[in-house]
RNA sequence: GGAGAGGUAGCGCAGUCCGGCCUAACGCGCCCGCUUGGAAAGCGGGUAUACCGCAAGGUAUCGUGGGUUCGAAUCCCACCCUCUCCGCCA
C-alpha cells in the first residue's frame, strides 16, 4: 500500500507509474477527492465531539437539575449528529481503503518502460549451455521413464496438474530442500517453519488480498487459506511490530508448499510439472532499513545467482520492465534456469525489492537508535528457487545418452548414496 | 469440544462490583539532567500509536466488533486470543 501524503503530494508520480505499468490512472482522482471528503469530514466530525466531550464534563459537574437536563437534551442531539457524520465517514474511509489496496507500487525509475514480459531485459547470461550429442528428452517423458514422476496416480488421487514423485524423485527434491536451506543459512538467513495455512488478514498484510482472491486455496469451515508462497508467513511474521534497529537486517529462509488455483488453460506452458496448483519452493527474506534495501537486493540476487551455479544451472538475469512488474514490487530481477529437454529458460526466482509497500500494510516499523520517530522497514523477498522448474532443469541437463541421470555433486550428501537416477 | 481464569500503553500490575475527579495510578525498564575522578545509589524531569489542523489544539484507541448513555476501561450482546483442568489425538 502506498502512503496517501505521497498520493496527495506527487500524484503525478502516481499516474506516471500507473501509465508505465499499462494500467489506468484515473483512480487518482478518486482517491484524491475521496481523500479532500473525508478530511472535511473528519474536521466537522471532530469539533463536535469535543463540544460533546466538554459538555459532557459539565454536565457530571451541573448542581442545577433543569440546566443539567438541558445540556442532555442539546447533547443528545449533538449526538445524533456525530452517529451520522461518523457514518458518513466510515463509508468514505472505507472506498478510500478499498481504492488504496488496489494500487500497485511505484516502479524504480530505473526500471525499463514496456508493454509486457517480452521487454524484460536480459542483463546477462551465466554458464554453458550444455551441448549434447543426442536429443534431450523433456522430463515429462523422463520422469515416467525412470519411474519417478508419477503423472497418473496424482491425477487419480486430486485432479489435473498434481503429480506424485516416487524414489529418487521425491528424494532428490527433499536433497534441494534439505541443500537449499543450508545454502541458505550460511549465505546468512536464519531458517523459519511457519505454518503453511494462514487468516484472511495476513493475506492482506503480504498484498495478496483483496486483489489475488482468485488465486487461493481457501478453507471455508475454519476461515482459513492455504499459502501461495513462504512470502506470505514471512511478512504477516512481524505484522504491527516494531523492531530494534540494531536487530536489521534481519533475513530469513523458509522452506514452504505453495498452493495455487492458476485458473489458466491447459497447454504447453503447464505440461508436465511446470505450473502445479501445490509446488515447493525454498524462500528468502529480508527485513531492512530503507537505505539498505538496494544493496540487500543486490544480496540476494547474488545468492540466488549462487544457488543456481552451485547446482551448475546455466541461467540468466533478466530485469523485469514495468508492464511485467509485481504488484509489490519496486524492483524485480527473475532468475531462469534452461532447461535441456523443453528447451526453454524456466523462471525459477523472482527477487524483488518492495521497499515499504508490504510494511505499509502489515505496519512494521523499526526503532530508531536515535530516538526519532519509527519508521517503516523495507521487506525484500527472492525464491531461493521454485523446486519443480529447478527439479526440471537439474533431471534435464543432467540426462545422459542412455537416459539416466547424474545427480549434482553438491546434492549427493543428501541423496544417500544415490549417485546416478536410472 | 467442555469447565474455569484472564486480555489495561515496552514489561509487570491497579482500576471494572457501584459509569463522570481515568487527562488510566503504582512498580520495573529505558532516555535526559543533577550528583561523581568515573560509576552505583539518590534526586528531578521525560517515556504509546494513528489521524485532523498553518498553529494553538483536537479526535480515536483499555483484545475485536456492536449496543445502552449527555458521557463507557467500567454496564449489555457477540466474537477472537492466552493460561489451567478435562476430553480427543499424530
Amino acid at each position: 500500500m502506498l502512503d496517501l501524503n505521497f498520493i496527495r503530494e506527487q500524484p503525478e508520480v502516481l499516474r506516471k507509474a500507473l501509465t508505465d505499468r499499462q494500467m489506468d490512472s484515473s483512480v487518482v482522482d478518486n482517491v484524491l477527492s475521496l481523500d479532500t471528503e473525508r478530511r472535511a469530514l473528519l474536521v466537522k466530525v471532530e469539533t463536535l465531539k469535543a463540544q460533546r466531550n466538554s459538555v459532557s464534563k459539565e454536565i457530571s459537574q451541573t448542581k442545577d437539575a433543569a440546566l443539567k437536563q438541558e445540556k442532555i437534551l442539546a447533547m443528545r442531539t449533538v449526538g445524533d449528529e456525530i452517529a451520522a457524520l461518523d457514518e458518513s465517514t466510515r463509508s468514505v474511509e472505507e472506498k478510500l481503503q478499498a481504492l488504496l489496496a488496489s494500487i500497485p507500487n511505484i516502479p524504480d525509475p530505473s526500471t525499463p518502460v514496456g508493454i509486457d514480459e517480452s521487454e524484460n531485459v536480459v542483463l546477462r547470461t551465466e554458464g554453458e549451455i550444455p551441448v549434447l550429442d543426442f536429443t534431450p528428452l523433456p522430463h515429462w517423458e523422463l520422469g515416467p521413464k525412470l519411474g519417478i514422476i508419477d503423472f497418473d496416480r496424482g491425477v487419480k488421487l486430486t485432479g489435473s496438474r498434481f503429480y506424485v514423485l516416487n524414489g529418487a524423485g521425491a528424494r532428490l527434491q527433499r536433497a534441494l530442500i534439505a541443500w537449499m536451506l543450508d545454502l541458505h543459512s550460511r549465505q546468512g538467513y536464519e531458517e523459519r517453519y511457519t505454518p503453511f495455512m494462514v487468516k484472511a488478514e495476513t493475506l492482506y498484510s503480504a498484498g495478496q488480498l483483496p486483489k489475488f482472491v482468485d488465486n487461493l486455496y481457501h478453507d471455508i469451515e475454519e476461515d482459513l487459506w492455504m499459502v501461495p508462497t513462504a512470502e506470505v508467513p514471512l511478512t504477516g511474521m512481524y505484522r504491527d511490530e516494531v523492531l530494534e534497529e540494531a536487530s536489521l537486517p534481519q533475513r530469513f529462509t523458509a522452506y514452504t508448499p505453495c498452493f495455487r488455483r492458476e485458473k489458466m488453460s491447459a497447454g504447453r506452458d503447464v505440461r508436465g510439472i511446470k505450473r502445479g496448483h501445490q509446488f515447493d519452493k525454498v524462500e528468502m527474506y529480508i527485513y531492512c532499513k530503507p537505505e539498505e534495501s538496494m544493496r540487500e537486493l543486490e544480496k540476494m540476487l547474488a545468492d540466488g545467482e549462487e544457488t543456481c551455479k552451485l547446482l551448475g544451472l546455466p541461467y540468466r538475469v533478466k530485469r523485469l520492465c514495468t508492464g511485467d512488474l509485481g504488484f509489490n514490487s519496486v524492483i524485480t530481477y527473475d532468475l531462469e534456469v534452461w532447461a535441456a529437454g523443453c528447451g526453454e529458460w524456466l523462471e525459477v526466482s523472482s527477487v524483488s525489492n518492495v521497499g515499504d509497500f508490504q510494511a505499509r500494510r502489515a505496519n512494521i516499523k523499526y526503532k530508531p537508535e536515535d530516538g526519532s520517530r519509527n519508521r517503516l522497514v523495507h521487506t525484500l523477498n527472492g525464491s531461493g528457487l521454485g523446486m519443480p522448474r529447478t527439479m526440471i532443469a537439474v533431471l534435464e541437463n543432467n540426462q545422459q545418452a542412455d537416459g539416466s541421470i547424474r545427480v549434482p555433486e553438491v546434492l549427493r550428501p543428501w541423496m544417500g548414496g544415490i549417485e546416478i537416477i536410472r
